[in-house]
RNA sequence: GCGCCCUUAGCUCAGUUGGAUAGAGCAACAGCCUUCUAAGCUGUGGGUCGGUGGUUCGAGUCCACCAGGGCGCGCCA
């Protein structure tokens, strides 16, 4: 781990110390080291000395005068001046900011690796889409946010486990299971009409696609007309529903991780709603809350303003979030005595706790925003206080084509599939994008935009960058020998040759890379690391471009080879942190652009 | 009616958890380049951070209210 404003933070706090003896710990942790927003203020700067003139009973221009004076002496600073309302600006000396460069090449991609975690344990639970059919766009983000999320906090040195929770009870299953059997009829030759079927379906026939097709053709390649009556009609559900229903989650979910895997996602843990009711988890923990009298026969009030047209007070079986800040109680059993979809998410987070989590981190869509607040109540509950809940939420994307926006065409049981996404585009190019803006902030993905090989398109620019930092070093290779540019080898060179505002420019944003994924992931912002790959490419693209104009500026100087050395390790310093960001990402790096 | 999220340049979006003169890409404008490192380069203009108050050394960031957009609101998942 090297992070050299965290380095020089810890110089600042104790120069602030000799300046204002006996500040409280307190005090002193609020001081920070930051990168400056302009270069003109040197390379880092501190608010120390403003945090400190509350206490200190003194102003802070006095003491950043002194804070100054002291951080002076120190042999890596080259100068420390007091600004604006009381910063201290560092500019270090250029050897001890080229330091970076062999930090960098040694760690590799570890680099930016980070303890800021402690190791905590951290559950990251996403995509858990219900196991009714193909993935679509919908889950796409969710995927990419919640796989990026769980890989930037690894990196910053949580303990992390990748989650996927299957819905597989419940209604929505049970249609399923109807559907599939439709299928299955078609197979063996019914002559029932689609809506002749559907007339006996409870709740009518609800999956109408395609995609069961096969599975209709699996079931009868296994079971002949064995789960149909004599005249390949309707049997009785109870005879074949629990075959078909398993059967047909089996599929579906063989499916989701075929899908998953297309777009590099592959969860650590699959947990099985299920099976947590066939177990009876899920009553033993309704149980224990009830004995912790946290749940009770009620009857809630109707919500404020707008009254459902069909609202009628009724008792109901609740469990009390409001105790733990939720704005009503929740129901947990249905009115044909089944649980809810709440209760069992209860003791599936009752679940997770016991297998020993601190936090709890669910990706959800945005439109489950509401259910936020119960579900932080239930695991305040169960784990009375202990285990930390929260929720990342991801807006919806739209996907836009020529300018035009692509319909999911439902009635036809044909949408744009995850599987359709990653064909057209490919997966990098839709991790990248999933990545490229705020979870909560609603997107646009243009499919042509991706593609494009320009500038404001970020994956290519930062692809490019890579592939260019490649390309130099293969080149280089060719110049010296590959053991003289090895990274190991670099990590030794002399760098005193890297002089340039532009090749300043790019260590700085290198030596910015640990503190930068230590906030994204404390913000459980995973698109930050987009934002920052797209400003390295740009630093590094900005220190090529100075090439077309003047050889002399260029990586590999035929007769200067220490020089180029030099250039040589600021490349793969380069190439190393894009690596790391995109490994956080998920999306391949690319040795060439073809 | 209530709750949550959002509102930043003409457009699409960042903004390092309260720091200095609010940034980037596109578009616009002005030059350069047409290759040595193709998928261009450099520079310029552009802002009441939705509005009004408040908190403090300091607010795009925190608080209150208002306006506009999205989502949700007892047995769906």
């Amino acid at each position: 781990m090297t992070d050299i404003f965290a380095d020089f933070r810890a110089r600042v706090v104790t120069a602030l110390r000799e300046v204002v003896p006996d500040l409280p710990d307190d005090v002193t942790a609020r001081v920070e080291v930051t990168p400056t927003r302009d270069p003109a203020h040197g390379d880092m700067a501190t608010n120390a000395a403003m945090v400190a003139a509350k206490p200190a009973r003194q102003p802070p221009a006095k003491i950043a005068a002194a804070l100054a004076a002291a951080l002076a002496a120190d042999a890596d600073i080259a100068e420390a001046v007091p600004a604006g309302p009381g910063f201290v600006n560092l500019r270090l000396r250029p050897a001890a900011l080229r330091a970076v460069l062999p930090a960098v090449l040694r760690a590799g991609e570890a680099y930016g690796d980070s303890t800021a975690g402690g190791g905590l344990a951290v559950n990251v639970e996403y995509v858990s889409a219900n196991p009714t059919g193909p993935m679509h766009i919908g889950h796409c983000r969710g995927a990419v946010v919640g796989d990026a999320l769980a890989n930037l906090l690894a990196k910053a040195g949580f303990a992390v486990t990748k989650e996927y929770y299957v819905n597989d009870a419940g209604a929505q299953v049970t249609a399923l299971a109807w559907a599939a059997y439709w299928r299955y009829l078609q197979a063996i030759g019914t002559t029932l009409t689609e809506e002749e079927f559907s007339d006996e379906v409870p709740g009518g026939l609800q999956y109408r696609g395609e995609y069961l097709v096969p599975v209709g053709a699996e079931l009868a390649a296994h079971h002949g007309p064995a789960l149909a009556t004599a005249t390949r009609g309707i049997a009785a559900p109870e005879s074949w529903i629990d075959t078909v229903r398993d059967f047909t989650i089996a599929a579906m979910m063989q499916a989701t991780r075929d899908d998953l895997a297309a777009l590099g996602v592959a969860q650590d843990v699959f947990s099985s709603e299920r099976a947590l009711v066939d177990s009876g988890a899920a009553d033993r923990l309704i149980a224990r809350l009830r004995g912790d009298g946290l749940i009770y026969e009620g009857v809630l009030e109707p919500p404020k303003g707008k009254t459902p047209e069909d609202w009628e007070p009724r008792p109901q079986t609740l469990f009390r979030a409001t105790q733990f800040g939720d704005d009503v109680d929740r129901p947990l059993r249905k009115s044909d005595g089944s649980n809810t979809y709440f209760a069992n998410d209860i003791a599936y987070h009752a679940d997770k706790i016991d297998r020993g989590f601190a936090l709890l981190i669910d990706v959800l869509g945005a439109d489950h925003g509401g259910y936020v607040p119960r579900l932080k109540a239930a695991v305040a509950a169960v784990s009375r206080g202990n285990t930390k809940f929260e929720a990342v939420l991801c807006q919806i994307v739209h996907v836009v084509r020529d300018g035009q926006p692509v319909k999911m065409s439902k009635r036809a049981g044909s949408f744009v599939t995850l599987r359709d996404l990653i064909d057209e585009v490919g997966r990098d190019a839709v991790r990248f994008t999933m990545l490229t803006r705020k979870a909560d902030a609603q997107m646009e993905f243009d499919l042509n935009a991706v593609v494009a090989q320009t500038r404001d398109n970020p994956v290519f620019y930062v692809q490019y960058a890579h592939a260019r930092c490649r390309s130099v070093l293969r080149a280089g290779a060719e110049m010296l020998g590959a053991a003289a540019t090895a990274p190991e080898a670099l990590a030794g060179v002399a760098l005193d040759s890297l002089t340039a505002e532009p090749e300043l420019a790019v260590i700085r944003r290198l030596a910015a890379w640990p503190r930068g994924v230590e906030a994204a992931a404390l913000a459980r912002e995973p698109h930050r690391i987009a934002f920052f790959l797209y400003d390295l490419a740009s630093d590094f693209h900005m220190l090529w471009n100075r090439g077309r104009d003047d050889a002399a500026l260029r990586f590999l100087q035929v007769d200067r080879p220490a020089e180029t050395l030099a250039r040589l390790a600021l490349v793969a310093a380069t190439a190393a942190v894009i690596r790391s960001g995109l490994a956080v990402m998920g999306v391949t790096p690319v040795e060439e652009m073809r």
